[in-house]
This record gives structure tokens, sequence and C-alpha cells, in this order.
DNA sequence: AGTGCCTACTTTCTTTTGGAGAGTATAGGG
DNA sequence: CCCTATACTCTCCAAAAGAAAGTAGGCACT
């Protein structure tokens, strides 16, 4: 019942000391601001083009876009589609798994737009005695 | 009754590019690996000395860990206090605000957990024809 | 008196990562 | 023949991160 690991988080119960390292290896990989605001998109505007995710997402370097993209897709989150025509066309679309994803991410979204003003004013507070 | 966003997530809802703008921020700012992992620290552990954190945080730097420390407690997310002992004792806490990040969070590691052999697997097959 | 320890940082130096901007291949249009 | 459009790819430089040693200040031991 406990030996693996099920939707329901139970902070008190025992953790694989290994699983723990996986698991928080696997949250360095995804927990960056790239690939969290490329979720987004994908998200919120369904399969998209390159040159497309690059105007949406705000700040992104061609570079960093394309090596966003190229961990998501090793790791299952999203399918690059090449459509062999000149000009190139490729399109990515996240997989259930990148959904799932950015569905475990939608209370960040939510906590963030309502925290907003509480980390501003902590913010203010914190610099006003330095 | 939507200029103001409240609790409840709609994705239709057509949002202030200034607000998103924010929320970009404040995500690119939170959601970095060492920040994740020291909530989970203090999260599961409660109050924490400097040392300890370094300990248990897998992989941090000095460096990092202070820099992490004071960007959160610039946020508003935890509490540092100082004990004016010898030798030196130092605090870290969650405010109400860095938990209820740590449960915003809760999805991520339940996710992280269920997923990792999802991910392992599309790594192995990504990997095997590259 | 001197040596060393403890903690929470700093500092310095090196390595890694990230961003700006130009380059590449290809076919169709002018 | 050159231009455009697309999805990269490459090079160069700046910024960030890691490793390791240093700092302060009192306390305990010899």
């Amino acid at each position: 019942m406990s030996n693996v690991k099920n939707m329901s988080y139970d902070p008190n119960a025992p953790v694989d000391p290994r699983v723990e390292t996986l698991v928080n290896e696997l949250i360095g990989r995804v927990a960056d601001k790239w690939t969290l605001l490329v979720l987004e998109e994908l998200e919120d505007h369904g399969t998209c083009r390159f040159t497309e995710l690059g105007r949406r997402v705000p700040g992104i370097s061609q570079k960093m876009l394309t090596q966003t993209l190229r961990a998501m897709e090793r790791d299952g989150l999203l399918v690059r589609t090449v459509h062999p025509v000149v000009p190139p066309k490729v399109e990515y679309c996240l997989t259930d798994l990148g959904h799932s994803l950015g569905e475990a991410f939608c209370g960040v979204w939510v906590w963030a737009e309502a925290n907003l003003e509480k980390v501003a004013r902590a913010r203010m507070a914190f610099d006003a005695l330095a």
C-alpha cells in the first residue's frame, strides 16, 4: 500500500531515499524558468510553431528555446513534428505527460497571481531596512 | 468580477497583460531549483539552521544557500532569526506565504513521484534513436 | 598564552550557462 | 540573381554558479 507512491500525498510516509534523489533530480530539471514558461504557452495555446513560441515567451533567446524544447522532448513532455516543406515548419505539442505536468503547476500560477502583492510588499519592507 | 484574480482559475478569462508579466517574473524568481529544494526541506522539516539545510539539500554550495535564503527572505517566504550566541545560531522558518507556496508546489512533487518512470522511459527512448 | 573548534557567512577563482547576433540551407517569388 | 521566410546552429562575450579557502569571535583545552 505504501511501497508504491500513488496520488494522495502523505508527508509523514517514509520515503525511499533513492526515490527522493530521483525526484529531486527531476524537479531540478523541470523547475526551470523557461520550461515553465514554454509549458504555460503550450497549455494555453495548444500546438505551436517555433517562431510563434519565441514571440509568445517573453525574453527567451532562440538558443534557450531550442535547448528547452529539446530537453522537454527528451523527457516526453512534448512532441516535435517536422513537416518537410520549404520554408521549414516544425510544430510542438504537449503530450499527455506534458499536460499532466501543466496541471500540476496550475497551483503555482494561481499562487503567483494571488500573492503578487504580498511578495511586492515583502520586498519593499525588506529593502527599506537594508 | 473578472478584473481581479481570485482563487478559481479560469483559463479562458482575459488576463491583464501587466499582471501576466508580473506573474511571469514571479514564476521566474520562485521556480528555480534551489528555491524549490530549500522550500521542500523547510516544509518537511520545519525550522532549520544553516548548516543543517546545507546538509539536507543535496549538492547546494554555501554560496547558493546563502543567496537562495536571502532571496526567499526578501520575498517574504521565510524568516531568519539570529540568536546572538557563540557559536552563532541562525534559524530559518517558513512564513505563511512560504507555506502556501509549498502547498502550491505540492502537485509538482506528486507529479514527479508519480511520473518518474515515464520520464525515465521517455529519455531512454529518445536517447536510443539519437 | 596558544591552538583549534564551531558556525554562518565572504571572498576568490574557475567552470558552466545564458544571451546577442550573425550564419546556414532551401525553394519559391520578383 | 537576389530576397524572403523558417528553424535552427555557431561564435563570442557576459553573467551565474561551483569549489575551496578565508573570516570573526568567543569558548574549551593544554
